[in-house]
Order: C-alpha cells, then structure tokens, then sequence
DNA sequence: ATTCTGTTGTGTTACTTTTACACTTCTATT
DNA sequence: AATAGAAGTGTAAAAGTAACACAACAGAAT
C-alpha cells in the first residue's frame, strides 16, 4: 500500500466515523417512547373461542383483564419480544404469531405514554396445559370478554376481526385444533369463530376438494356417537400449492 | 354529604392518587426507544405505479434514497403522525392513509435503535403537484427502485405486496386515479400495480356489474383515438353495499 | 336383541360466476 | 377516402357455489 492509499484510508474512515456520529447524534434528539407487546393468545375449546388474559397487577385496574404483555427490551426485536411473552406466560415455543397493529393512543396507559404493538397467536389449548396460573391466568371465552384494562378489549376486538378474516385466507384455525381431527370438530371451529352456519355437506366438500386434508384411517373415540374419521392437514402441500389472489372482488 | 362519606371521598382520592402514582413509576421503569413513521406514497403516472422518495439527509447513506418519514411528536398518535409528514411533504390532506406493519430490526437504524411504524397512502400525482422539492422529492417507478438507505427497501416491498392485495378487496385503486376515470385508465392501473394481463371485456363487466361506476356522460378529451367514457366511482355506495366476506379459500 | 337417538357420510341439480374469445363503431391522422 | 388504434359489445363453455334428503352407523335405553 502506498502511503497516499493509506491516507486515503484513514481519511475513509474518519469519514465513515464522522457520519456514523452524525446519525448516532441524530438520533439522541429523538423523542423516546417506552414500547411493549401484547400477546392475543386464541384458544379453541368447547366449542367456543378463547384467549388467555390474567387479571391486572394495578391497582388502579383492580379486577381487570389484560392481555399478556410486557415492554420489549433494549435491542430485542418486537417478534422476538412477543415469542418471549407467549414462552413465558405458557411455557410454549413454535407456535404461530403474527404482528397485526400497532396502537398509539397518547393517552392509552395512564403511566404516560405507552405504545403497543399486538401479536395474534393461535393454539390448542389441550396441548398447552397452563403452567404458569399467576395472576389468574386462564382461557377467556372472547364473546363475553370485557372489563378490561387500558385499551385491551379494542385490541381484541381488532385482533379477533383480524383472525376471522384471516380464516378465510389461510388454515390458521388449524393451529386451534388437535394434530388429528374431525370434520366436524373443523367445521365447529369455523362455525365458531365466524360466528355464521355453514352446511355440513358443502363444507366437506370445500375441503376434500382443496386437497390438503390426509385420512388418518382413525376414528375418534372420545365420542358417544358414531365416530368421524380423524383427518391431519399437510402443511407441506399446502405452502406449495396455497391459492394465488387474483380476483377482483369488493 | 356526612362527614363519614367526605371521609370516605377523601380516602378514595387518595388511593387514585397513589395507584395513578405507581402506574406512573412503572412506566418510568420501561426502556424507552425512539419511534418514526415512514409514508410509503404511491402514486400512479404514466401506467405505471411510483412512490415518492427523496435523498437521505445523512452523510452516511450518502446518495440513497428514502421514504418519507419523521420521527414521532410527543404525545401524538402515529396516525396524525403519518398525515402530519404526508401534510408536510406534499401539502395534502384528505388522502387515503394506512398503518400497514411496524419494523423493529434492532440495527436497522446505524444511530441506534429506532423503530419505525410503516403507513400506506395513495394518490393522484396529478391533482398532487409537489410543492416541496427539498432533497429531490420525486416520483419514483416502484419496479426500478433499490440503492435505498436503512430498511426502506424492505419496508417498500412489504407496503407493495400490501397494496396489491388490498387491491382485489377494496377500491383503494381509485385513490390513485382522476376523479373522472376511462376504463381503460383504471384497467392500466390494475395491470400495472398487479403486474398481470386482464381481459378488457371480463373487467368492464365486472365493474359494471360491482355498479359502483357513475357515468358522467363526458368522454375523454386528452386522447389521439376515439374517446372513452369518463367514469366517477360511487364510494357512497360502494361503503353500503361492499361484500361481506365469507367463503373459505386457501 | 330390539328400538331409539344423534351423528357420520354421501350425490344431484339449479344457479351463479368466471373464462375465453371476435367483430363493429368511432375518432384522429394521413 | 383510407388507415390506424382504441372503444364498445355478447355468447358459450366451464367452474364454482348453494340448496337440499336419506341411508349407515355407534351408543344408550329398553
């Protein structure tokens, strides 16, 4: 290297550090907000869709439900934060989470400004046994949710909207359900959380027709009728071969 | 009031007094992280769809483009801080303005951690003469662009593939269009953002169909061929009468 | 074992929606 | 007057959706 390149390199670099000071300035005069999570955690039993609140620890909440959240930390993404409540507040990794809105009322906390970004995640509330019974943790049915802290129930109320249209698009309420399950319990679920009637013989044939349904060749046997045939969904079929959005329809 | 319920008064004030205090604690408790909004505004020109962007300001994306975006005021709810830059880039109000999805990559900003909150809005770049010309401010073809600073590129896609869905559901196209519209212009407009071919007789069939279209009896005037009719969208009708969604398919 | 009850499982028809496709009308240009 | 280029229109085949009834089966009661 000849000492002119050299020169020039560390002029690059007192460049780079002078930019990099610039914007790290830059952002110090940003007005800082404190973020957090709230984790709407779907449950299907019964019959009847739930998700998983905890009474609030304020006392200006007394006798309150909220949503499971916590702030996120320094340099920790806002997914990663919410894998985190869900992992600490049941126990359970891999399940399915998405980011749906980000609310930012001023006045939404009474602490002072708090914005929070809501998760929707879905799961089988017989394969996650609650472990963690703090703050009287438990399954909520969502139609009769109310008296709840800060904005949590227009959060829910969104996230629940949210995932009844999702429905349509994408098999998420499988995630609800037992690996193996019924058409019956399926359409039950559907029926549910669509809040609509479907018919029996069209609904099965919408899904035998999708092609994503495999026969177990089992029959339930918790049941005090005759036994339906237990189906698993092929996720792998599915994610090659899910429906492109063409049509033009409002 | 007897003195025992002053009493009584006084105490429950108290005990506000001392919860709002400890919500108020806790808040200061949380970390605190700067919050921006970044307008992804799109825009439809010469058949094909653009999206406003200027230079960076910083040294050290020195040549790079970016979005539109401010940091978060005080107090002030992301939504009115989305209008309040899209009002400050381009001295519009009343355009259509979506939060789509909130970034939280712990290093997507070099001067430390920011999390930016991404907002949709589309509109006429015709009716929309840019006033403000500061740091190149221009339209931008949406295929072409890249070389964009922090994660922009990224949240420019999402808002893209955003759109093109919502696209198929709700007349947000229009937005983008006159308000008097040839057939032709608003198949372009769906060609163009989709990126597919349609049928010209499927697709005024549909829309005829929709009947949200008012027919001005006025036909193109700008136009080296036969003239088309102009068209005005019924968005009165159109917010009575918008389809119910109801069909599973996946 | 017989009967009763409730649920599973199945097929057809009418209706609606989507797709594919070709020719005439109209305006401006030459 | 001829030409070029887009507007405007209809129909038939195919696919998808919606409405609807009855036999097979398991468990429970008798």
């Amino acid at each position: 290297m000849s000492s002119a390149e050299a020169i020039s390199g560390i002029k690059k670099q007192e460049d780079t550090n002078n930019a990099l000071e610039q914007v790290q300035q830059l952002v110090e005069t940003y007005p800082r907000v404190p973020i957090t999570v709230d984790c709407v955690i779907f449950g299907f039993d019964n019959n009847e869709l739930k998700v998983l609140l905890i009474r609030s620890d304020l006392e200006m909440f007394d006798g309150k439900w909220t949503l499971l959240g916590d702030f996120a930390h320094d340099d920790e993404e806002l997914d990663d934060a919410a894998y985190r409540v869900l992992r600490e507040r049941t126990g359970m990794r891999d399940v399915y989470l998405e980011q749906v809105k980000t609310f930012s009322k001023p006045h939404r906390h009474p602490g002072g400004r708090v914005i929070t970004v809501a998760y929707c995640s879905l799961l089988n509330t017989e394969h996650h046994a609650l472990n963690i019974l703090d703050n009287e943790l438990h399954w909520h049915t969502v139609k009769t949710a109310c008296n709840m802290a800060f904005d949590h129930k227009e959060i829910l109320d969104v996230c629940y909207k949210w995932l009844q249209k999702r429905m349509l698009e994408h098999p998420l309420g499988l995630n609800l359900l037992p690996e193996k399950f019924s058409l019956r319990e399926l359409q039950n679920l559907y029926e549910a959380i669509l809040d609509i009637k479907l018919d029996r013989r069209n609904f099965r044939k919408k899904f035998f027709s999708m092609d994503f349904l495999i026969d177990t060749g089992e029959y339930e046997d918790d049941v005090h009728h005759r036994p339906g045939r237990l189906y698993r969904f092929d996720f792998d079929k599915y994610s090659q071969n899910k429906k492109k959005w063409t049509g033009i329809e409002f």
